[in-house]
Order: structure tokens, then C-alpha cells, then sequence
RNA sequence: GGUGAGGUGGCUGAGUGGCUGAAAGCGCAUGACUCGAAAUCAUGUUUAGAGCUUGCUCUAACGUGGGUUCAAAUCCCACCCUCACCGCCA
């Protein structure tokens, strides 16, 4: 959420209207105006009365007490409640509709954020590697996971359904190394805490981080059929969309001490993204999945130090690319590509050769203080002052989508797949997944 | 899953209908003392909103939501959660 301060009055409003609006976000300034002046006058009118019934209150508790009548003061205070009930019915709904608009607002771009509708805006910062000259055809990660026996869409779809794979052999076993080498990385080299977390979440949770209300349709829902309140609606979980819902979520309602920041904690964990939105997408092969494993790093820090951690965070993703020799960009985010929560990211994009392109493999972003807002996540500074932490989170990195980077640029012309060095202790010392002889010949 | 107890501020913990936004202790902050620190003493120490004479006044919040009442931390209902014991289980 961004500071309700910005809500209430036409100068501020007209401010964030044109910044949102980078967002591809229309701010209707009218309407909250219009609610804003109606939740003044209810307010002020509900505490008035509010006022008067304490003070008749506290004149029948004393009356009673002195075993005199206080008749006439319940009169009086009968009137005072029939308004009071009325009053207070319309500024609960007054406040129930700015706070479901201030929900789906998303958070403001930081001034250095390029301005532009989408991501053709995107500002590319650095380039890392340089993308392998192949003096033969090159195979994309399906026709060479097929060819291996490693990656088998075919019964995934017998399974379950389209969008998920299983893994076999050892491309399954270059698949766990991955994310081993990356959670390792973060851990004993970038002081990071390595957390195992739920994979499913309340939606509290989903709320604090930004997914809710408005992503409702790219995640998955489980449904406690056993639970449900007087109204008999049911509560549910929902499967994680990324480990920063459970990771972020650790720090909601605290109020921390300043000596505990920063907090850098890393997991690795399946993804469930439903993307109902985007069928059609990267059909083919590991690209898009609606599960797929991901190393995430989230910080906490404090609100003055967000921007140099930003820095710190996504260089903590490039080394991870750098390690495994895969060639990769940073690109800036435009404000028309920025996720809900951010107020700046860097998109991570690693050479893919079949598609020679460039593709997001990681997405680190500043969330300043619009998740913990949400959260309530606060720190006591010195001097004994609550403010709110920032938070951040980066993917180091989607682990799906860096198999097949190492699987097509890590190809050989026999369809064989070296092993890049810094895996093969975590692959018995293996040096090449070979594509086995072909049988029954 | 069963039975019982319970959820109060940064923490521990009192409070069973009105004078309790909340005792007491701890912690923390500021000041005094000190060369400095410890100890000691004094003062202060939740958040959000409204108003104005900017320091004060008012309102709300005691797991969450609803109800009873002139008045709810306190009574009733539902839900969530925690702890203990039993059962079941990877």
C-alpha cells in the first residue's frame, strides 16, 4: 500500500496521478475526494456522538452508583445511539471502499525508473559473457531434454496436465545441482540464512506481499473443506507463487529492533503461477510452467539502506549466472513493466541460443516500504521511533528457466550437454550428460 | 481427532461491566549523579484518526468478526491461534 497520507488531499492526488498513471494505472483523483470528504464529515459526526454517549455514560454510571435515577440520562443517551448507529453504518461503508481502492493501487515508481507503457522502454544497464558462436545447429532444451530421455512433457500431460514436466536421469539430477549450487552460493558466500518455508500460505499473507486482491486468478487455491466461519465461508490456502510470499511474510506484524537488520534469507522452493491470462505463451518446453523450482533471496533492511541493497541484491543474482558461465543482461525495468508491489527492479535476462534472445531468468526489486505497510512490519529505530522496514526480493534464480540455459548454451553437436564446473561436485564429479545409444537396433 | 487451559503494550503479567489505554515488574529513552561506566534517583515510553490556539483536546483499538448493554479487555456466539495431556500418523 502506498502512504494513505497521498489519499487525502487534491494536491497529492494529482501528484500520484501522474506518476501512477507511468504505471499504466488510472487514479480516479474524483472519486477519492468525493469518499474523502464523506469519511471526514461521518468521522467527525461518529466521534461527536461518540463523545456525547461517553459523557451520558459516565453520568448514569456515577448516578447508579449513588443509587439516584438515571432515567433521563438513558433517554438522552437512546437518541444519541439511534444517530450513532446510523452514522457509523455509513462511514464503515465509506472506509470499506477507500481501503478496497488503496489496496489495488500499485506502489509508486522511483524517480530513476525509466518512464514508458511497456517493456520496449526497458533500459538495458550491462551485459555480462559473450554469447557462444556454434559451428552446428542448435537444438532448444526440449528436442535435446527429449533426446536425453530427461525431460518428458508427454506424460506430464497424461498426469496432470499441460505446463508441467517431469524431469528423469540426469537432467532431473543437473536440475537439483542447480539449485544446491545457487542456495549454497547464497548461503556461504553472500550471508544469507537459508530458510525452508510452507509452500502454502494464507491469504494475510498473500495481502502483505501485494499478490491479493488483485492476482487472485495467477495462483492456486486449496480449499479446508472442514473449516468455515458463521457464514459458513470457507477459509483457504493457497500454493505459493514465489518463496518471497512466505519469506517477506516472516516479518509481518513485528516491530523489530534495529540491530536485528538487516535480514537476508534465501529458500528454495516449488512455484505455482495459474497465469490464467497468459495461455498461449511459451508452449513449448520449461519456460513457462505452472510449477517450477526457484532459489529467492528476500531483505529486510532498513528504510534508509533499500537502494544500496537493491544494488547488492541483484549483484548477488549475477554472480550465480557468472559462476555457471552463462551470458546475461541487466535490464531496468520501465514503469509500465514493474511488478505491483516494486518501486524499482532489475530483470536478470540469460542467453537463450535457440531463441537468440535474451530472457528473464531474474527479477529484483525494491519494494521500499509498500509490502510492510501492508505487513506491518516495523523497526524501533534509536531514539525509539516505529517506522516501517523496506523489503526486497530477487530471484537467484528461477532454477527451471537455468537448466535450459545451461542445457542449450552447455550443448554439444552430438546432442551431449557438458556439465559447467562449478555443478560437477554437486554431480558426482560428472563432466558431460550424454545422449544415450540409441537400443534395439 | 478428543479433553482441558489460555490469547492484554517491546517483553513478563494484573485486571469479570463504568473512575482501566490499561496496575506492577522488566526493557528502552532523556536528565541528574560520575573523569567515564555500573548502581541509584527523576521523568518519559502503543498505534491510527479528527480538531484547533502545535501543545493540548477528542475518538478508536486488549487474537479476529459479530451480538447483548446507556456503557465491554471484562458477558454471549462463531472463527483463528497457542499451550498441556491422550489418540492417530510420515
Amino acid at each position: 500500500m502506498i502512504d494513505p497520507k497521498y489519499l487525502r488531499d487534491e494536491k497529492d492526488l494529482n501528484e500520484i496521478k501522474v506518476r501512477l498513471a507511468q504505471r499504466n494505472y488510472d487514479l480516479d483523483t474524483g472519486l477519492l475526494l468525493s469518499l474523502e470528504e464523506k469519511r471526514k464529515s461521518f468521522q467527525s459526526r461518529t466521534q461527536e456522538l461518540q463523545s456525547q454517549r461517553n459523557a451520558f455514560s459516565k453520568q448514569i454510571g456515577q448516578a447508579k452508583r449513588n443509587g439516584e435515577d438515571a432515567s433521563a440520562a438513558m433517554a438522552e443517551v437512546a437518541k444519541v445511539g439511534e444517530e450513532l448507529d446510523e452514522v457509523k453504518k455509513q462511514q464503515d461503508e465509506v472506509l470499506a471502499e477507500i481501503s478496497k481502492i488503496a489496496y489495488t493501487i500499485p506502489n509508486l515508481p522511483d524517480a530513476s525508473v525509466p518512464v514508458g507503457k511497456d517493456d520496449s522502454f526497458n533500459v538495458e544497464q550491462r551485459r555480462w559473457g559473450e554469447p557462444r558462436k556454434f559451428d552446428f545447429e542448435v537444438k532448444d532444451h526440449v528436442a535435446l531434454g527429449e533426446a536425453i530421455g530427461g525431460l518428458d512433457f508427454d506424460s506430464a500431460r497424461k498426469v496432470t496436465g499441460s505446463r508441467f514436466v517431469f524431469m528423469k536421469g540426469d537432467i532431473a539430477r543437473l536440475h537439483r545441482a542447480l539449485g544446491q549450487f545457487m542456495l549454497d552460493l547464497h548461503t556461504q558466500q553472500q550471508g544469507y540464512t537459508e530458510i525452508c518455508v510452507p509452500y502454502l500460505v494464507n491469504s494475510d499473507s498473500l495481502y502483505g506481499t501485494g499478490q491479493l486482491p488483485k492476482f487472485e486468478l495467477d495462483l492456486f487455491h486449496t480449499l479446508l473443506t472442514a473449516t468455515g466461519d458463521e457464514e459458513g465461508v470457507q477459509r483457504r490456502y493457497s500454493l505459493i507463487p514465489t518463496a518471497e510470499v512466505p519469506l517477506t511474510n516472516l516479518v509481518r506484524g513485528e516491530l523489530l529492533q534495529e540491530k536485528d537488520l538487516p535480514i537476508k534469507i534465501t529458500a528454495l522452493t516449488p512455484c505455482f503461477r495459474s497465469e490464467a491470462g497468459s495461455a498461449g505463451r511459451d508452449t513449448r518446453g520449461l519456460i513457462r510452467m505452472h510449477q517450477f523450482d526457484k532459489v529467492e533471496m528476500v531483505q529486510i533492511v532498513h528504510p534508509e539502506k533499500s537502494w544500496e541493497a537493491l544494488e547488492s541484491l541483484t549483484a548477488n543474482a549475477e554472480e550465480v549466472l557468472q559462476k555457471l558461465g552463462l551470458p546475461y543482461r541487466v535490464v531496468a525495468l520501465s514503469t509500465g513493466d514493474m511488478g505491483f508491489s516494486s518501486a524499482k527492479t532489475y530483470d536478470l535476462e540469460v542467453w537463450v541460443p535457440a531463441q537468440n534472445t535474451y530472457r528473464e531468468i531474474s527479477s529484483c526489486s525494491n519494494c521500499t516500504d509498500f509490502q510492510a505497510r501492508r505487513m506491518g512490519a516495523r523497526v524501533k529505530l534509536a531514539g525509539g521511533k516505529n517506522v516501517l522496514v523496506h523489503t526486497l526480493n530477487g530471484s537467484g534464480v528461477a532454477v527451471g528457466r537455468c537448466l535450459v540455459a545451461v542445457m542449450e548454451n552447455y550443448q554439444n553437436a552430438d546432442g551431449s550437454i557438458t556439465i559447467p564446473e562449478v555443478l560437477r561436485p554437486y554431480m558426482g564429479g560428472q563432466e558431460k550428460i550424454e545422449v544415450p545409444a540409441k537400443s534395439g537396433k
